[in-house]
DNA sequence: ACAAATATTTAGATTTGTCTAAATTTAATT
DNA sequence: AATTAAATTTAGACAAATCTAAATATTTGT
């Protein structure tokens, strides 16, 4: 597969929220940055090599292979957004660019060992769900804090509550944007929550936990 | 700069020994494994950005940029290759074909903390010098352990004596072709040499010592 | 020094992915 | 249902990097 062809089936895949919806040419053509034109020749070559269902302006569906193809890719670029930020301390939003052009690497020993390096990550800095090497994966759901149950782990992806006294008690509780959040305990009587972040453990009233939200797994 | 063109500059470097040499238009077909006419074309190209000096039936150097470029993709390369036998368990003999797409990954802030979090290393798996970020580099040599002096480190790169029992010796003793190896001490009076290899400190006889070749850095 | 061998370059064609402009199909509006 | 608008495809062209075949330059051997 060239770069160009990965990079359009990475785009059909998206576009169409994981697998089934139906794409427009105009719709990729935006996302590639390119022409429509070019859209229908490449998507005529994609339906040649087995990749998409097309049918002349009826828009394309990625086909069970490129399903397969797209998962794939869709692993590399998570697993090397976790390199980057948590080996090699890159920020949560400053990852996307390498990892794209990371994710086309050829080598499978290379990822089956980072995958290893990096301890087998569910998901990646922006909450999103890993597939595994085979293809699987969870969907990942934003939820309130305090609606996280006990043992699970999320990402802290937004606010409810974007005032000016919330946005600094997080900032005091070293609570950031990408941050992983894993909840330890929930108390019964108040709804307050014991939490691991960075390692450390902190108490949050419900209050606190109702305005966070989390991207987590099912 | 697109792949191809980092790719025939890292060739020119490598077939100009460095820097100096001129470098004909088969031997870079060979490496590139093409053909001389599309060498002759991209040159052309590489001379009109100013990457190389060309005159026609002459050859072609580098120039000053064109090193600065070569340095910077050569830099890239051997980091990934510490990268990958360090943390992910690739054997020195694997990563080459990895460290050759990994090279061209567009991101400075990448390989600046990449370099950070190996350590600044000095020396690639294959003993070889890794230029700085400013393109400053120490020439490698190869050396005799028995020669090599106190508080230098080097890469196992070869045998004098490849006997049976030599080989034997050395399996023995984990040390293999490839392994870092850390001079901490040597004996007046008999030669033998305590190195440091894996992180565990070993006794080693001159006789040993003066049949490993290690590759080490002036 | 000259012919033969070798190395290098030019000319013209090919492939990949793109483009513009024009044609065609589908969708929307009245 | 007819017409306009929007989306999509086709046709023909282009740049990058390559190729083959032919032309030209350089080197080598005697």
């Amino acid at each position: 597969m060239t770069l160009s062809e990965e990079d359009y089936i990475k785009i059909i895949y998206h576009l169409g929220k994981g697998e089934q919806g139906t794409v427009s040419t105009n719709a990729i053509a935006e996302k590639m940055e390119t022409k429509p034109s070019s859209v229908s020749d490449m998507i005529k070559k994609l339906s040649e090599k087995g990749l998409v269902n097309y049918k002349k302006y009826q828009g394309v569906t990625l086909s069970e292979y490129g399903i397969k193809v797209a998962l794939s890719i869709v692993r590399k670029h998570r697993l090397w957004e976790v390199f980057l930020v948590e080996k090699l301390e890159f920020s949560w939003d400053e990852v996307h660019e390498v990892a794209e052009q990371l994710e086309h690497i050829k080598s499978e020993k290379l990822i089956d060992m980072l995958d290893k390096h990096l301890g087998f990550p569910q998901i990646d800095p922006h909450g999103d769900p890993i597939p595994s090497k085979n293809g699987e994966f969870k969907k990942s759901i934003k939820r309130l804090l305090n609606e996280v149950p006990v043992g699970k782990e999320g990402i802290c992806v937004g606010v409810k509550d974007s005032s000016r006294a919330f946005l600094k008690f997080l900032d005091k509780n070293k609570i950031a944007l990408g941050d992983s959040i894993f909840v330890v305990d929930k108390e019964e009587f108040d709804g307050s929550l014991q939490i691991k972040i960075r390692d450390v453990d902190i108490q949050i009233s419900n209050q606190i936990a109702s305005n966070l939200y989390l991207r987590i797994i099912e």
